[in-house]
DNA sequence: CGGATGCATTCTGCATACAGGATTTCGGAT
DNA sequence: ATCCGAAATCCTGTATGCAGAATGCATCCG
């Protein structure tokens, strides 16, 4: 959560066991392998990972401050229902990219708009079975607008925030009409942003992922 | 950050040591008692906080998870320079308050709404002098639409990313004029709220906190 | 049979000890 | 004087040990 806002770097030494644990306990409660409500404790999932309790503690740690884990009175963590915060996390996520390409449309560089184009019309001359491509594109597409904000900080955020969702957005099981739908809306954000409107560009933005959001909800 | 999105509750016991040095730490970086840029070593600050280093450690990993300090290649962590990247923290609160006020638009209740107008009342005949009820006016307001967006997890992340700000807000040299503009703005989002409109809540509430940072940023 | 009290257990929070790797520094050679 | 190499030092990451607190249980009393 912060998600802790900001994710600490690989550590310049060693197996950095701590990340280690770290990233496998996120991955699992954000999968459900650890079914929400779970009570964790420090020295029983020490054993189980096979690495001592310190490493263990600030994995812990982090995982709460992301808000992943919950610590209980009576000691002890409890894993979170993470599925039903999942509209609770989109509308964070949905809020954090609105502002990312509202600052986008006022700082981004005549070269950017040019790849953003140059991605918009690949997209758009894309096989609608190739759903990989399409993926591939739909995330550079929006990496791009995302830097394009100049603010790293929310970069890394966003980026945080995507993880609770990419496994659904790998599925990618879009009909041709809803997949067309979708780069057509890519079109529009790319033009307002080249038309240094804000404004325009968020609620493109909202609408498109909005959009998304429910077509993958429902039919995953 | 997030900032760890979500903070550790204190500890159930003790004197959660590892809590004092975070907020102590958090706080001395934030007001700038420890220069950007400053080097810190492990051991060093132990014996500096007088504790050692298991609490330390703990504290310094979600410190770093918020984006405060940065972990240098050859050891250590370096503190941030929160000054240059006040911009960009002021752009995500703005947007993450922007998405709270949204949803408040679609989801509060009749009973918040009758508090929120109280509140707009108030502030309109209050003294221009008061600057201290002012200011606490300011805060019940902007934090009961926050929490009437019932997304929890949303609040707070804008508590926290609001921490960085407080002590310019509780300033409040405001001019009669200056005051006055900004609770008429206050008006204008609570209406914009009981007309259940989303999107004019979040442009009048964008206006309204952008006017009241540039307001402090040149007088303070 | 129900409730309260005392004890044992459990679990976390903190401190200290150890090991590995990088950095820096000191010495010698060119 | 400079460059190269090796050793000493520094610093983090990890493991383990210890103490305190709260819980839960068993037992005893009413």
């Amino acid at each position: 959560m912060q998600i802790s806002a900001g994710g600490m770097k690989p550590a310049r030494r060693g197996p950095a066991l701590a990340e280690q644990i770290y990233v496998s306990l996120r991955e699992a409660i954000i999968t459900g392998d650890i079914a929400a409500g779970t009570r964790l404790r420090e020295v029983e999932l020490a054993e189980l990972v096979g690495a001592s309790r310190t490493p263990l503690r600030e994995a812990l740690s982090r995982l709460a401050g992301d808000g992943l884990l919950t610590p209980l009175e009576k000691g002890g963590v409890e894993v979170v229902d993470i599925e039903s915060e999942r509209d609770d996390i989109h509308a964070i996520r949905v809020g954090l990219d609105c502002t990312a390409v509202r600052l986008a449309a006022e700082r981004v560089t005549e070269e950017e708009l040019g790849t953003l184009w140059a991605l918009v019309r690949e997209r758009e001359e894309m096989d609608v079975s190739d759903t990989e491509g399409r993926s591939r594109n739909n995330r550079e597409l929006h990496d791009l607008i995302r830097r394009a904000s100049r603010n790293p900080r929310l970069v890394t955020m966003i980026e945080q925030y995507q993880e609770f969702f990419l496994s659904a957005e790998t599925l990618g099981r879009l009909t041709a009409e809803e997949s067309q739908r979708l780069a057509s809306e890519h079109r529009e954000i790319v033009a307002a942003m080249a038309a240094r409107n804000p404004d325009a560009a968020a609620k493109a933005l909202r609408d498109h992922i909005e959009r998304a959001y429910k077509s993958l909800r429902s039919s995953g």
